[in-house]
DNA sequence: GAAAATTTGTCCGTATGTATG
DNA sequence: ACATACATACGGACAAATTTT
């Protein structure tokens, strides 16, 4: 049943690793002691060097950290949870979570759209479209990053404003969309490129949440198309389908 | 740039692989042919032998064919599509996207609720929940392994009207609930536990979409609490927020 | 306080897997 | 197919720090 697999390309540690980060820790406290070396070792059938080599990667993800002669302990670190609705906004669904939220321009093109965007935004195949690229971060971590697109004709200012609010939302307020809502998402998951790895500051190996979005206007013209990887060791993607204004049944 | 790394744990055939999943065949139509070795060689800066690895997984995989003399050539697969909305169903949501579908009981036990998930059905701390495990199929690859839990008391049945049916909606229609609607889903994303890898024939490292969702009756009750692991590479899920041009009815 | 037990940290050597030319 | 260098995995022995007896 738990027998790890070799000669796939993945080191067993970087598998132990994995193994630990969800079976092991997933019913402990913060600050809880994990099971000895050796204890782990036996379990999983490897080498203590190598669960030594797990336990020394998650240790630089921030995940635990070990102390001679006491033991191996579990860090305090929560995961965001990030609402995607009718109403899907960045700061709006992440305010009552962090502390301070911001968001930052990265590089901006105007470029004829790739066939994906033009059908997203209803556009014809040649027209052009503004590419901007934002990486998102809650409490100085960086969350998201993201490439959008937007009709160029209808906002040519999309990047200036965007550099100046770092919002969204804000952004396109000042271009006339007093409000829009998300009309489709589709997830994904994958092991984070290279270049988001340095975007998100991760390490190798580590996975991120993809999702395709669709955002229309009040009168059901799409605004936006764009690709957001999440850091999925930091945040959740949460579907809420409830009613807004109707009281929750539990939680 | 794409500077792939080393000593990270995963294989450089391994990265190169994925890379070339995601990237290279992103934009390609069925059945084109890929470029030569030497040029991918060159592309990610790794000897040729290391790109003849990662094209063997991927032949492995099914995603490619080499063809001596002639090339290496795109299979057509693609990635289903998997609604997520109030009104989510398993068949339902990919009938027109496979030609056959099925669900299997694993396993069943009767337990008391785990914390989370008597929080999540409105149960009592000690409350007996009947426990099932899953495996869903479509054309015969299985897509998504899930573990569900039901309230003991209301539907004592349910793992043999399961079995019968391999269907959630069916067993529930069996047991009085006429209809009933997706009130949260909550994504997650991580590397596929070995249980996973072996119930979804997944290979070491291998990445799954997590879901927990809450399903509720028309008398907004919970009826069941679900953890569900889709297989990142061959299923999306599809948040679709439209109002209308989602019929109502459901057979 | 001293001794024993426990747990993490370091060093040795050896075999196999991975990556290059 | 060959040769070379580095990464991974194993096994054992022992040191260092801490807790328990």
């Amino acid at each position: 049943m738990k027998t790890l697999q070799r000669r796939t390309g993945i080191a067993l540690w970087r598998q132990v690793a994995d193994e630990i980060r969800q079976s092991v820790l997933a019913g402990m406290a913060a600050n809880a002691q994990l099971p000895a070396e050796a204890e782990l070792a036996a379990r999983f059938g490897v080498n203590r060097h190598t669960v030594r080599a797990a336990i020394a990667a998650l240790e630089k993800e921030g995940i635990l950290r070990a102390e001679q002669g006491r033991g191996t302990f579990l860090n305090d670190r929560k995961r965001l949870s990030y609402p995607i609705g009718r109403r899907t906004r960045f700061s709006a669904g992440l305010e009552n979570q962090a502390q301070t939220l911001s968001g930052k321009l990265l590089s901006s093109r105007t470029v004829p759209a790739p066939p994906h965007v033009a059908q997203a935004l209803s556009l014809p195949a040649n027209a052009l479209v503004i590419e901007i690229t934002t990486v998102s971060t809650a409490d100085g971590l960086p969350v998201s990053a993201a490439t959008s697109w937007f009709d160029a004709g209808r906002f040519p200012a999309i990047a200036e404003t965007y550099a100046a609010t770092g919002s969204i939302t804000a952004s396109l307020m000042r271009l006339g969309v007093d409000d829009y809502t998300r009309q489709t998402t589709a997830v994904e998951a994958r092991h984070a490129s290279t270049e988001d790895l340095d975007l998100l500051g991760l390490s190798p190996g580590a996975i991120v949440l993809l999702t395709r979005s669709v955002d229309i206007d009040a009168q059901a013209r799409p605004v936006q198309y764009g690709e957001s990887r999440f850091a999925a060791d930091r945040i959740e993607l949460l579907i809420d389908n409830r009613p807004s204004g109707v009281p929750e049944a539990a939680s």
